[in-house]
DNA sequence: CCTACCGATCGGTAGG
DNA sequence: CCTACCGATCGGTAGG
């Protein structure tokens, strides 16, 4: 991306995007695609392989999002329930900004070769295993209530922060750090009162 | 269902969940389903009217097993902490009972024609106003902390038994009921120890 | 980047 | 429930 304008490489990944998180990967026809770029069904093999590597392409940018955003954070020194507050608007960020992609990074992995698929839950599972780690360092720090199964409130926080994906407008009334800030808000003190 | 062996047509819902789920709606041809059950691809047409059909009978199947689920706990008096439990429980058995009709509810809906589709926003409309109320009489009965904003609280209980969807594996160490109560206990009480 | 085309496969139907 | 078939469309290629 030396050009300040997109390559056409580029514009295909972007329609794509938008046409696979709308209709979904097999419902999107390469001619859909060609069209919407205003170009014929065939013109679009002088750019790219083939269906499957724009599928790949949006998959593998999209996880590298999320690397980049969050494990740059485990050597930050923070006290626990920022760190995961942290964690968390980091990830809804990356949700944010990228609706589409992660729209077909979350409904579409399933269609992928099975190289492309096992390097994606290989990625899951290291996603899985940052959070973890985050809650057994502030369980550990004694933060965070000895009673929790890392396990399962990795998954409450993903939950929450993944799920942004089917309701999440941008442009809405709460910006991504607004909404990651009240999740983390209910997350860490509770809905109850306290007794 | 007068007859203990399921009919043509179930076997022919079954297994259509079953390939939706793994392969999605748009991957599924209507021979592969036939051949799934032994028989040939044109048969399939006297027993239902067409693929989409399928489709609209999964989901409509799911959405009407959550409103049986939850809206019977409307008129039930419970504290609202229990009452928000027991909602919880109610909804993770739903997808652990349906892995496979939850997974095409959440990934093919969109692909619903205009009809349908807007039956399923609407729905999805009616089960967020459910949870909603529920926090929203939390906070009055002075059991949920006032600061609450009820539409996010009910995105990240739903969040939390919807996602399940992807992770959860009957058979496994936890029911159902376990998951719901370990999220219910983390959301009710708060991961930070108490100051 | 286009035209023209390839074989394969799609959802669905007719007639039995 | 099968055989045989329909028109439409699919991803992708050859040659320019």
């Amino acid at each position: 991306m030396t050009d300040s304008v997109k390559s056409r490489r580029e514009q295909i990944l972007d329609t794509a995007s938008t046409l696979f998180s709308e209709r979904g990967y097999h419902a999107t026809s390469m001619r859909d695609l060609a069209g919407e770029l205003g170009m014929q069904g065939g013109s679009l093999y002088a750019h790219i392989s083939g269906k499957e590597e724009l599928l790949i392409e949006i998959v593998n940018r999209a996880s590298r999002q999320f690397d980049t955003a969050l494990f740059s954070l485990r050597d930050v020194p923070l006290p626990p329930g920022e760190k995961l507050r942290e964690a968390m608007r980091r990830h809804v960020q990356v949700v944010a900004d990228n609706m589409e992609s992660a729209t077909v990074f979350f409904h579409e992995w399933k269609h992928l070769s099975p190289s492309a698929y096992a390097r994606v839950t290989g990625w899951r599972d290291s996603i899985d295993a940052f959070y973890r780690e985050l809650i057994t360092q502030g369980i550990d720090a004694g933060a965070f209530r000895r009673d929790l199964d890392p396990k399962m409130t990795a998954y409450l926080v993903l939950s929450a922060v993944n799920w942004a994906y089917t309701w999440y407008r941008p442009g809405g009334l709460l910006g991504p750090g607004d909404v990651a800030d009240t999740f983390a808000d209910m997350l860490l003190r509770g809905l109850e009162v306290s007794a």
